[in-house]
DNA sequence: TTGCAAATAT
DNA sequence: TATATTTGCA
């Protein structure tokens, strides 16, 4: 958290810009590879035939280092809080105009035409791919919410469980997927999403019921146990005391707490975490976050997040 | 609106 | 390759 602070305060128009920006925690300097090595050495290099690295001068490192913090810096500056489509539209707006005018500084008259998103991840060296990824058609139009497709969403097993936690609630019978989604209230979750996941949890409990043993794909099943209430068919989930009345099992509200993460060492080809902001109370308006934000319930456990991924031609 | 299977996307 | 999402149909 002293990182993120120190990367929240740090603003380049005010103080020494030589600073270093965060030093707590982090490794020092001496201990650190320096950017300007080559990391391949050329007798390595050429008995693998591997074309040598461009070598790195200081002003390289220090142009890609600005070029870092100044987009971390256009990240943080943003109000985490109120984070919506439309500030990410204006950040893939600016992004493209940057974008734009790079490839136009590498005139390459056979690129004409094609898509940028593809030539972007052609020529980047990927560590940009994670965030622009961001930046497709996806978040381009915020005009209708219903358009907007959404990240893929992670059934983490914390998700899943508070998952299990309303069908239980509910009972089998009940167990829709609309109401499902209404009960988890879970910010962003949509009944498709529901719908999706109760169909495999189903055929993942028709799969124990039938004594077939769980498939290597039902990591996330076997995790959360399947309560009692759902292995009687057609049973609601609501238990009957001694008098008859109908006892309903207490259901934790959903209570989360923001942890905010900064998103530092991702690399490409790994999932990016763009969790949604999961609320309190009736679900509001689906709000991106640019930076690695863990969802947790009331007992501190990380909840499911959405990620976009960073496509990958295949 | 729901459940399901298959196809598709990531 | 695993798994979430979409699609089409009943």
């Amino acid at each position: 958290m002293d990182e993120e602070l120190k990367l929240t305060e740090y603003d380049s128009s005010g103080g020494n810009e030589d600073r270093v920006l965060w030093e707590v925690g982090l490794p020092a300097p001496d201990d650190l590879t320096p950017l300007t090595l080559q990391l391949i050495p050329a007798e390595l290099a050429s008995a693998f035939r591997i074309s040598p690295e461009s070598s790195k001068t200081m002003n390289d490192v220090n142009r890609a280092s600005l070029n870092t913090f100044s987009s971390l810096q256009r990240w943080h500056s943003q109000d985490m809080a109120s984070m919506n489509n439309s500030n990410l539209k204006l950040f893939c707006e600016e992004r493209t105009r940057e974008e734009t005018v790079t490839e136009k500084d590498e005139t390459d008259l056979a690129r004409e035409g094609s898509d940028p998103r593809k030539l972007r991840r052609v020529e980047s060296g990927g560590t940009e791919e994670a965030d622009s990824s961001l930046c497709n058609e996806n978040y381009a139009d915020d005009s209708s919410a219903k358009t907007l497709k959404r990240p893929r969403l992670v059934w983490t097993p914390q998700l899943h469980k508070r998952f299990i936690e309303v069908v239980a609630h509910l009972g089998i019978k009940n167990a829709v997927p609309k109401t499902i989604m209404q009960l988890m209230n879970v910010e962003g979750l949509t009944r498709e999403n529901v719908a999706s996941h109760l169909q495999k949890y189903r055929l993942y409990t028709k799969r124990m019921q039938s004594n077939e043993g769980p498939s290597s794909s039902d990591h996330l099943f076997t995790s959360t146990p399947v309560p009692p209430s759902l292995r009687e068919s057609g049973e609601s989930g609501h238990l009957r005391n001694t008098n008859g009345h109908m006892a309903t099992p207490t259901l934790m509200p959903y209570q989360p707490q923001m942890v905010p993460m900064p998103m530092m060492g991702m690399t490409n080809g790994g999932h990016v975490g763009i969790p949604v902001g999961y609320g309190v109370g009736p679900p509001v308006g689906f709000h991106y976050q640019y930076n690695m934000v863990q969802q947790r319930d009331w007992s501190g456990n990380n909840f499911g997040y959405y990620h976009p991924v960073a496509s990958n031609d295949k």
